[in-house]
DNA sequence: TTCATTCATAACCATATGGTTATCTATTTT
DNA sequence: AAAATAGATAACCATATGGTTATGAATGAA
């Protein structure tokens, strides 16, 4: 589990906004280009901007450029540390909380 | 996949800070007071008590009054929304990319 | 009863975040 | 060449975040 823990914080941080995480949602579907990341919601160009320069930080996605449109993707590979500290922490807390559980469940049995 | 937008605002918010992962990682060990989860960080008492203010705001963590000490343990259930949330869409991002991938790997065998 | 410990709360500060409008560059279209 | 489109950047604003010190309440130990 070693990982660079300021990038965990620019990933998690990235992935707080349902904004942002709409964008991501939205490239599910294949590349686009940032008006048409943008169109679903009600906020200005520069802050669309703003938005994807926060996940393009935190290295979600990246940047490819054609002409003046520049078109975004998803860096799956970022997205899987994130996902990775969840699974491994998991596991333990799950543990435990079964443990209890188990234990409720058997002093009801008596 | 419906799910209250904000309150995954607020859990990939509150796990987007070290000290905070931190106490959770501490806490798969088991249930701890907030002097045991703020010891091996820098930080002034009222800090450890704001962090943990938003894990529980998050519903990450529960609490447990027992005379003078506060008993912190974590909420699986919450944790496991950030990782659905992520588990879904990856699928969709590691195809697009496994897809690409394929591409390249096949246009160098030529 | 007095002292120590655990924790919360209030007030404050610096910086980050998410939004705006205005303006600029670069590229395409007409 | 002129107009339209895609984006970036700057300057600004309100609010949130993460930290501090000071203080108070409640419980436990001497």
């Amino acid at each position: 589990m070693v990982m660079n823990e300021s990038q965990l914080d620019q990933i998690f941080g990235a992935l707080s906004d349902a904004t942002r995480r709409g964008m991501l949602a939205q490239l599910a579907l294949g590349e686009a280009n940032i008006s048409a990341l943008a169109a679903p919601y009600d906020i200005s160009q520069p802050a669309a901007s703003k938005h994807l320069r926060v996940l393009e930080r935190a290295g979600l996605i990246h940047r490819r450029r054609e002409g003046r449109d520049h078109y975004i993707g998803v860096n799956p590979a970022a997205v899987e540390r994130a996902q990775n500290w969840i699974a491994y922490y998991s596991q333990f807390w799950k543990q435990q909380f079964d443990a209890v559980d188990d234990f409720l469940k058997k002093r009801k049995g008596e």
